[in-house]
DNA sequence: CGCCATACTGACGGTGCGTCACTTTTTGAC
DNA sequence: GTCAAAAAGTGACGCACCGTCAGTATGGCG
């Protein structure tokens, strides 16, 4: 049932941030959880599926990191920020579930997890874009920001998503930046992310706030409201 | 010898031109080239290591590409954008490929790679960087560039590319992004760039410019170029 | 106790990886 | 032209993993 599941999950889950998604291999994961394969398999229909379920657990952790960031004190492209500390606790706590995320968009996943499960990922997804635009929306409430050149809110968006997700991938992924003398990651993504912004015309600007101050108290609260309830 | 590694590679790439990564496999490519296993892996080490030697021969080509791009003529903004189209070129006609070249980064393939094949490719990655980063650098010697804030012209490369990379990698991997109201890719990418390289303040701004129009004469010329050397 | 449903098992056929002892072809010295 | 050494090429083999399914254990109930 449900129970056994969750804890399928729960093994799966700490394999894959010991070693890597490579390590998930349902015999692997039978082995270890003291059930046979038949059995592993009355939960899962494939080993894609196992991954979309990881999936699920990793996202609902990131959507419940996203709900607390929502909680910061502070004008709108603060909580952008927050919701950017956010992802960013989750990218680094989870390096190999984080980038799993990405793999899990892929048509290889996609085409052999059970329909049931891509749905309710899918779900989560669409919530996680609902929160990040309703800043958006705030903002424009606010006066701080005024869309031009037909952009939309779920543009805005998508562009602060894009961007985060780039350097993520590129920077954690990966040690090809050797020969680019760049700095580290969560420099690299306020810096970059404060022109993006900037360029919205998203106020605030940078020039005019010190979001490195906004992205320390942040990471306090985090760690404050994640101490109490972890 | 390399004519024959050459030969290997270029059945390897259709067969993921046509079927994606997965269809990379040791046996089918002995198969597909009337060699045995056993000579195939007189050539490379394991499956990673033909992967990257399609990633070789791919970024080979994109290196190509951008030369192409830089010969348009015009301010250094408008070269960036040739860039951006030559990139956009790569990934649209090669999808797997283009996706395979991040997949490549990761520890999976660099770490079961041979030494040489990785050193080839992070040459041509370097390479390829330097490029972009000497548009950025003409852009500050024209003036159009001022750097602010304590930003280098690497970020400035980094920023825009992990944009691209991350526009990409989500719309093209990816349906996921049905319940978000998108503009196709191309027009995404010009809107996107547009606000980053009009927040580092790089001119002429976008509001004095029409990179639009610069755009499709980028793909003019590119079309062309491309027709005279195939 | 016997019966049935449900939970669970692991051997099996299949695919793919990477190896290596062996065969065939090429080369070059005489 | 001959022959032996080197180079090129082969495919059966051992191994790991996938997903299946016929069969076994368990436990509740008349």
């Amino acid at each position: 049932m449900i129970a056994r599941e969750a804890y399928f999950l729960e093994i799966a889950s700490k394999l894959v941030a010991e070693e890597g998604i490579q390590a998930i291999t349902m015999e692997r994961l039978a082995e270890l959880t003291e059930y046979s394969k038949g059995t592993l398999y009355k939960h899962f229909t494939c080993r894609e599926d196992v991954i979309c379920g990881i999936c699920i657990s990793g996202t609902t952790h990131l959507l419940e990191l996203f709900n607390t960031a929502l909680e910061f004190k502070g004008h709108s492209r603060e909580r952008m920020v927050a919701i950017s500390v956010a992802y960013s606790i989750y990218a680094k706590e989870f390096p190999h579930e984080f980038a799993m995320l990405s793999t899990s968009k892929g048509e290889d996943i996609r085409g052999k997890s059970s329909e049931q499960r891509i749905k309710r990922l899918e779900l989560l997804d669409e919530e996680i874009d609902k929160l990040t635009v309703s800043v958006i929306e705030e903002a424009i409430k606010e006066g701080n920001l005024i869309m031009t050149n037909g952009l939309t809110p779920e543009q805005v968006c998508f562009g602060g998503w894009a961007l985060n997700f780039g350097i993520y991938t590129i920077m954690g992924n990966n040690e090809v930046c050797h020969h680019f003398d760049l700095p580290p990651v969560e420099d690299s993504i306020r810096l970059q992310t404060n022109v993006l912004f900037d360029g919205y015309g998203w106020k605030p600007l940078s020039t005019e706030w010190d979001y490195r101050s906004t992205e320390e108290r942040v990471i306090a609260f985090m760690v404050e409201r994640l101490k109490t309830t972890p």
